[in-house]
DNA sequence: GCCGTAAATTGAATTCATTATCACTTCAGT
DNA sequence: ACTGAAGTGATAATGAATTCAATTTACGGC
């Protein structure tokens, strides 16, 4: 993990240009079978860019016509997020999915429950100050923010 | 909410110095009765530094000849939690409840599980980016850092 | 193109944390 | 002590996630 100066960039990374095929591509060389089912979930997180829960794509999946079966949508989860291609996040109401999943951070809406996906570098020399307060060598970090939009009402 | 230079300190926080009396205190202040069940859980999650979870609160309580109903268990950390006196962590495999609630951050040892409690304060200058490029007033944070211990093995 | 087989799918049944219901009990103020 | 609201807790309900055994499918080798 490589830490530089405070760096903030939109919510863009994970992807690759190559788009969703791309995605296929690594799942094939990671020695897993691409079946129908694997990619009408992998290609619907990447379709739809929010954080989806496992009974959202089950019910968005079969109401198009494309027929999945409820234990497929979990084992599928699994099987992608160990292969790091989508992001599980946990939440008070359940577990929330999303495509890509090098860490990032994210902003929640107090108002809304909206999250936005952020790119967020922390500066080294704090990562250099925790280290050396907890003795742990810290292997990622994610940053959970909330706040209002537009600033309207200050505390 | 305040930010000001980089700074970290220990997990002390919240541990106010008049201990659980304090927090008992602030249950009546905010028309909370003070039901022994309620004095339970509170003086468990104080005395045990750690984050539990509602199961455990209830077998350690009734392990040890304390009476509490499930339900109760449930109820109180509800009502602890909207009083502001606990947190509540989502996890993978649960909630995990501890005493106090001030925002603060987590350090989570890959290896073992364990979670440390930690006061970062994240510079100024940094929030003031995060609140230009989003357009959002940050409301508060909470830093989730994973790493090892000791630094054995590097990556 | 066909085959074999390991991987993946499937719905039913199950587990398990959390929430709802509601009669009963307890607390705190008059 | 009386009273009403707050809290309790057994039971039942909910709903997400997992297990299971039988079936189907992807895909490398022929």
């Amino acid at each position: 993990m490589t830490h530089t100066a405070p760096k903030i960039s939109g919510s863009s990374g994970g992807r690759d240009e190559d788009g969703v095929q791309g995605a296929f591509e690594r799942c094939r060389r990671l020695g897993m079978r691409l079946s129908r089912q694997r990619r009408m979930v992998l290609d619907l997180l990447w379709s739809e860019a929010t954080h989806l829960s496992a009974r959202d794509i089950f019910q968005k999946l079969n109401a198009c016509g494309r027929s999945i079966g409820h234990t497929s949508v979990y084992q599928n989860l699994e099987a992608l997020q160990s292969a790091g291609l989508i992001e599980c996040l946990d939440r008070a109401n359940g577990r929330l999915y999303s495509y890509r999943s090098d860490p990032h951070s994210h902003l929640t809406c107090i108002e809304t429950g909206n999250i936005t996906d952020l790119d967020i570098e922390l500066p080294e020399d704090l990562l250099d100050q925790i280290e050396a307060k907890t003795g742990y060598c810290i292997h990622s970090y994610t940053l959970q923010l909330s706040g209002r939009p537009a600033c309207k009402n200050q505390n």
